[in-house]
DNA sequence: CGCGTGATTGAAACCCTTCAAGTTTAGTGG
DNA sequence: CCACTAAACTTGAAGGGTTTCAATCACGCG
């Protein structure tokens, strides 16, 4: 049966059928247990993650022991520290499982291979690059510009289905607001009878 | 006389003296006076911009005609609303010249020739975005996870120069905080005896 | 059942903003 | 080169949004 990241493949890289089986034996796919750690702080990240199954969370920890959420990945989305993985660094961040997950781990052989032997797939890479700066960008602009509720309603138009998924604390570090703000905020829309979740 | 422009790529991206003849006529530079855009919102974004000589911005404005600077550019930086470039959407963003600014205007045309005439061009490239994410990602993280001050401290660090060259009130802009904010801040770092600045 | 985790609520404190008024600085024209 | 003006920066007082800390409630799981 294809899996998830093969059809993801040929989908978006335009990666064809006699490619896959030579990039097949390259697809090493890990499962993760709820909590458990794909990257920790102070290891060299070696790959880059495509979630298969379940959901991850890219986050840092601060001086006071405070989590702060940089991303989500459920289903068909990527994750890595990009940083440590390309210049060779310890990493600053930890990635781990908030569901039970399956992950494809993508390292450099994989993508110099693809890379060889389909131009589309490099194209397709620099896509994926630039698609992330792109949003990173959108995030700071909102983190700079709107309050705690207008950042909780992009959140939950722009990811109906994470609303449901994670749990609320998390969805507030990913914010930058406290759990017991967030708790009030949805008060609040309550209240204006708003019901998007 | 060789442009700023020539002898990055020549030491950065590995672009060597007869590849630079064959690109030459290809590099396009143009004179911005202060206040002058490179880029308006609703604009298609056409070009990356490397900065040669002054200083230019990168910013939203929102509903409320507030300014919010997502990056600085002094010389040797990039600057481009990579999301509208690479995807042909028009822009929400503004990019305008801080001081009197030289700036070259790369185009698709130019990267698709370097890419084709140098791999290492490739290489380098990706190297930028990937850069530019790290930034982006430490950005976030920094905007989640610290107060006024420690922004400031965080700026005045990574950026000595444009402390100096910035008006405050960008400044303030790039950290999310008012200009008053600001001032009262530096007040405080000012009683604390420090001398950053 | 009882424990632990997550969500809610309240009150006080804190950080930052807003608005309004000054002061300083920088640029312009006489 | 000074005088004038506008823009930038500072300062104060009041207000708003968010955090903190603490207590309570709700729920799922051993």
């Amino acid at each position: 049966m294809e899996s998830a990241f093969e059809s993801y493949l040929k989908k978006n890289a335009g990666i064809t059928e006699p490619q896959l089986s030579q990039l097949k034996n390259k697809i090493i796919t890990k499962a993760f247990t709820k909590g458990e750690f794909l990257l920790h702080k102070g290891q060299v990240c070696r790959h880059s993650f495509f979630i298969e199954k379940g959901l991850a969370r890219f986050y840092s920890i601060d001086r006071e022991g405070k989590e702060h959420i940089i991303q989500f990945a459920p289903e068909n989305w990527f994750l890595s520290d990009r940083g440590s993985l390309f210049f060779n660094e310890s990493s600053e961040f930890f990635i781990d499982a908030i569901e039970d997950t399956t992950a494809v781990m993508i390292d450099e052989h994989f993508n110099h291979l693809a890379s060889e032997i389909s131009p589309q797939f490099r194209k397709y890479n620099e896509r994926i690059l630039q698609n992330h700066i792109r949003h990173l960008q959108k995030r700071i602009s909102q983190l700079i510009g709107a309050s705690a509720e207008e950042r909780y309603l992009d959140f939950i138009t722009l990811y109906p289905d994470l609303t449901l998924r994670v749990p609320q604390w998390m969805i507030a570090s990913f914010l930058g607001i406290t759990p017991e703000s967030l708790s009030r905020v949805r008060k609040v829309l309550a209240k204006k009878n708003f019901h998007g979740f």
